[in-house]
DNA sequence: AAATTCTTCCAAAGCGCTTTGAATAAATCC
DNA sequence: GGATTTATTCAAAGCGCTTTGGAAGAATTT
């Protein structure tokens, strides 16, 4: 059934049955109550694709994931991410386009996105130190948001990020508080951004409690438990080993523990580890109480904020053209994971 | 740049132009070469919504991300998932629509999904054992694949799954011929067709040992890591606790690993696991040898597959009406986790 | 050389919607 | 009561593309 056929049926012209439904005030109460009972009747609802035609806009969003070849990893939060920010959408009427681009042919996808009509405006995430990305979308004109920020890049854009580099320092106070002074950090790689940043909190505390950073007590790679794991083993073989694991990732710090746990260790006892806890609904940390003491920010609603501020920026463009911002702070939730440092 | 303006650049029809860029014959070989270097060098490509317009084809995927609220939790594999099926319609030239639908509004989604001629088909995850959709996309005309199946479902419908109960037959022969006799499993949701299916597997396989099953050996839940803990905990209090745990998940087996460790027990010695890997990117099973024992199938290819039938059933509409099935059969890959059963 | 067939190109219709500008009917005014 | 508003409704153009049905010119046949 479409917009002609509906109104055949009633006898109304299309236009009027459009204006009825679109909600226009120039049609009387009595056809409009008319036309809606017909549309949920035979249920009628516009073609997306003639509507947008029309009217010039996608109401659609797009989201990037990386990797086109199985090697390169989907980013765990990834799936709760976008489970916040669809639901944003279908609240505003918007789709959400999925769109794969392999590294590398990101000029060529994103231009191509942008001729094709296909979107509205994107969401970019897991930016990098100096995430060329930006320049790119800024340069085509495709309205964005990125989910994180990236430190070198100096020109405007939309973010949403958490403080990570407050989070991570209020992590390692506290790890310094319960006495430990051999605090090892378990990081993303190194030239993501939020890597960056958590490492900056990191070496800002141990500068205030005016305790050197070792080379040998920091780890950057990809946050996969194995990874985890082997730099958690490296570490705890060093003739001084730490007595703390800073870990970038639930899933990082789980390799920890077995790392801690193969060694005989108690975790919370022996050797403490906090880490940042990105809220995925299918990684819990723990039911009541928390497995890790943990830095905790949800995905799911930088997600969901993200996509406000999307939709905010296509809607309202902002003459001015002045970039919007959030900056989201964690919680610090105590959990099982960490206790004084040994005495030994 | 739009075709028109690109046909009056090179003083040529957009008729000649539309055809020269989609590959028709009915166009010299000269004029195909100047409209193409034309079309790259003004970065022109058709706009998706007046091409789907005119065609009637929407190329474009539908794939439904469950859960409106923050409480439903978003399945691990979804991304991997995700990744493999978005790949192949790159490929092919689709792109990927994801809609978020809370669980009870299908009809009314699915319905409008149609209706606004957003998507060709659809990719369905998670079936349940009389799953519900089946029948309503059947119904509704609306191509699709499920990825698994539904036991109870009798009408036609196109599958991908993997070959659960053979797998997890496999297993528990596997954990019978290393002498457990006291094997207990850790399964997903009781309403999901992969649980079912698991779950006869493993009831064949003691069945054929002649060993009675015991109900207090089999748990059913979500497949989180403190649901993994949990059950673990609670059977290892049992009076005559199992020796082997078969676990549906590598999240659940995280707990379950806990559970043994925070027993003082020692994973691959005191007890043995087994578990259903996913072969998740993130979440990879180990390096070189596999952390767990382990069925494994990659959800990643499945998502190939599905893509692959989906695109398949769309373009080339069986007049028959015959369905399409893939039934993957899944490696029994040895690793750390599983050793003789203790002789006490 | 005229008739026929290819080859190559184009004008125009149509996909299903929105929206502008105009027309009609009803209501208000002097 | 005729002129002017106001409230409803509609016809038609247009969004950017594909595709049908010709047309013009070149190549082939008789």
């Amino acid at each position: 059934m479409n917009l002609k056929e509906l109104s055949n049926h009633l006898g109304i012209s299309p236009t009027t049955v459009s204006r009825a439904l679109g909600g226009y005030p120039e049609v009387s109460e009595k056809t409009r109550l008319k036309v809606q009972a017909a549309a949920k009747q035979f249920h009628y609802s516009a073609n997306t694709r003639a509507k947008s035609l029309a009217t010039g806009r996608a109401m659609m969003i797009g989201h990037i994931l990386p990797g086109a070849t199985k090697d390169e990893m989907v980013n765990p939060i990834f799936g709760d991410f976008l489970s916040g920010a669809s639901g944003t959408y279908t609240k505003h009427g918007y789709d959400l386009l999925l769109s794969q681009v392999a590294s590398g042919d990101e000029e060529r996808a994103y231009n191509n996105l942008k001729s094709k009509g296909a979107v509205d405006g994107l969401i970019v995430q897991s930016p990098s130190i100096d995430e060329p990305r930006i320049k790119l979308l800024n340069r085509l004109g495709i309205p964005f948001v990125l989910h994180g920020r990236a430190s070198e890049v100096t020109e405007p854009y939309n973010w949403v990020d958490v403080n990570n580099t407050h989070c991570f320092l209020r992590a390692t106070q506290f790890l310094l508080n319960l006495g430990h002074k051999r605090i090892a950090l378990i990081n993303g790689l190194e030239h993501m951004d939020f890597a960056k940043r958590r490492r900056e909190g990191y070496l800002d505390a141990l500068r205030q409690a005016a305790i050197n950073a070792q080379a040998h007590y920091m780890y950057c790679s990809q946050m996969t438990e194995d990874q985890g794991y082997q730099a958690a083993c490296t570490m705890l073989e060093l003739p001084v080993p730490p007595t703390a694991f800073l870990v970038s990732s639930l899933i990082s710090a789980i390799g920890v523990r077995r790392a801690i746990s193969d060694k005989g260790l108690k975790m919370g006892q022996d050797i403490s580890v906090i880490i940042h806890d990105d809220d995925i609904s299918y990684l819990r940390n723990g039911r009541d109480i928390p497995i890790f003491t943990a830095t905790r920010s949800s995905v799911f609603e930088a997600g969901q904020l993200c996509a406000e501020m999307l939709i905010d920026v296509i809607e309202n463009p902002n003459p001015r053209g002045d970039a919007r911002h959030i900056l989201l702070e964690s919680q610090l939730l105590v959990g099982q994971s960490t206790g004084p440092a040994p005495v030994a």
